[in-house]
DNA sequence: CAGTTCAATGACAACGTCGACAATTATTGT
DNA sequence: ACAATAATTGTCGACGTTGTCATTGAACTG
């Protein structure tokens, strides 16, 4: 393999002035600098990483550990957004998966430092509460869509799920909806209350009753083997004497079977029925028709802000760990109208 | 850092016994490999891989290129599976897209170079005949979901759309469907016209004549910025005069709409019509109601023997560059009845 | 013009690991 | 008991880089 040897031959200079041409040091004649960049061009020579990082005890690295993130359709722009982040930051990233077993956890931890990894995000699918088994190192760590049990440990960053929800319900309410239905998301996911709750208390500042809303479980049970009440809960929603003119999902994906149920009981979205979803997975938002009004998780600038985040956690900064929150923007499509 | 030789100081050895240990090399007595296990333990002891690498010259790492693969939702899964494989046989796997950029995936090359990567494989989200830029490099690689120019360039593994779609067909036909709608995927995907051309070739053997098929195009333009038609082409199927008692979509994403347009008119699924999708991407497959028939493209093994195929390259096997294909399997569910 | 400063370059060591080989000790055969 | 053999352990150098310090010579100061 070619390396800053053979190029510091082929210049006719010493190694030294080879690595400084490379790193852009000063002290280097332009005429030296240009005979030792013919040279690199010419032999093809790229800097060896594992050498620089021997040298430098730094690897310029960010490992991402997730549970199902990158193997998961929903959530892949965190990843795409640390990646971008890396690469306009010259970072390197490592990816792996625990899928939920905490002895592949445990050895991935060991692959990133043996990787001497500078700084890990810490991903997950789901938001939610988790407590990274990383106890025993001491790796600098950023939370990405999920949070430490205890707001000391770590900095997270979160979408702002309660924003979202309060959004979502006001763009109802202000459309003139007085009475709407609510699809739970499963209970297990941290943003199912949040958004609940959000949905409830805004609904009341608005002077709703509670016998105005329609609130049913969509789904339950461990992700990827849930029991799916969907249908049958919009279904059941939709034939109330006094059926409200909007229902809520979940998420986007859930909607799809509330479009399936009202349709099915012959109501056209959005005039007989306004239906809003949660998320933004366009593989379904857009695919709908009509297309489906929805909050937005800022999965992207998750992953680019948890990864600039990180990076100054790494350079040193001293920043005390704090939860930091992203907002979801209202995406205005075609599945809800004024009554 | 704690390195192999503080681990020889702890326990009173030489380094190469340390190494010896690490690396389960013979002429060890099991004493002294228990003194070296304990100190390894006590001082959290992690060899460093880049050190490894300098002294072996080989990085055990693989790198994957890719145009969007892990930036969609769509083929996580190939990235899935090269990772499970990665990881059950101890490699590193570095990510990097080209978003499509040829200036970018220059600078991919040069950034796996400077990783002295193993070997490559190259990842396409849309199947297609690619051209990766890796002309001047001579790294081993391995297209997945995709395929060289000339297919003496390198190995390639895909999925069989033929297969599938013929089976798909043939599901339907052998349910005594004998007029039937088909929606096409958008034509600059390699798979649009392999599946195209198994419907209608298998529609023929079965006896069908070409005006027993409603073939209209569903989506066009460029990835990303598509013109969808597939409601209207839906809605129109569905209206003619002798209608069609099944309709085939591109894929999955685009059946959502051709439910969608099915209820619209007051058909039943699947007693009134029947629909199959192409993909089975779950998330939509699994959400609709009916549940979808499709067929399943085999993502995650595409990866996986992918990632196998290229170690077996990288190790020197001269198998000789050529296609493979994989096979779509046939998925039933809920939404295909017999007439 | 002597003395000082500074730019340009090079020599060398060190980072952590492991392969080649040497040295030491234990075991075996006669 | 003594050489021959085998098992165990150690020494040293090299991988590719860059940080530290040294050297050279030219430009500047007064």
């Amino acid at each position: 393999m070619v390396s800053i040897i053979s190029v510091a031959k082929a210049a006719g200079v010493s190694n030294k002035t080879v690595s400084r041409v490379i790193n852009g040091e000063p002290h280097v004649t332009e005429e030296t600098r240009e005979r030792v960049e013919k040279a690199i061009r010419d032999l093809g020579y790229v800097p060896n990483m594992a050498a620089r990082q021997i040298r430098s005890s730094r690897s310029n690295t960010f490992g991402i550990i997730t549970d199902y993130v990158s193997t998961t359709p929903y959530s892949v722009d965190i990843v795409r957004g640390i990646q971008d982040w890396a690469n306009a930051n010259g970072k390197t990233i490592l990816i792996a998966n625990t899928v939920g077993s905490s002895e592949r956890e445990a050895k991935i931890w060991k692959m990133f430092q043996s990787h001497r990894i500078d700084g890990v995000l810490y991903v997950t699918m789901y938001r939610r509460i988790v407590d990274p088994a990383a106890g025993d190192v001491s790796i600098p760590t950023v939370m990405v869509n999920c949070r430490p049990q205890t707001a000391e440990d770590w900095p997270s960053i979160e979408p702002d799920d309660f924003q979202g929800a309060r959004d979502l319900t006001r763009h109802l309410l202000e459309r003139g909806h007085r009475k709407i239905g609510y699809i739970r998301l499963n209970p297990i996911l941290l943003g199912a209350e949040l958004r609940l709750d959000a949905f409830r208390q805004t609904a009341r500042e608005f002077g709703l009753a509670d016998s105005d809303l329609s609130i049913r479980l969509g789904m339950e049970g461990p992700v990827g083997a849930e029991e799916n009440y969907v249908f049958a809960a919009a279904t059941e929603i939709l034939q109330q004497r006094d059926r409200p003119t909007a229902i809520m999902s979940g998420n986007d994906e859930m909607a799809i079977q509330i479009y399936i149920a009202a349709m099915a009981l012959g109501f056209r979205i959005p005039q007989d029925i306004s239906i809003v979803g949660f998320d933004d997975f366009r593989t379904v938002s857009m695919a709908l028709k009509p297309q489906l009004t929805t909050a937005a998780l800022p999965y992207y600038d998750l992953g680019l802000q948890g990864a600039e985040w990180l990076n100054r956690v790494v350079a040193g900064d001293k920043i005390r760990p704090s939860r930091r929150v992203l907002a979801c923007k209202l995406i205005e499509r075609d599945s809800v109208c004024s009554v």
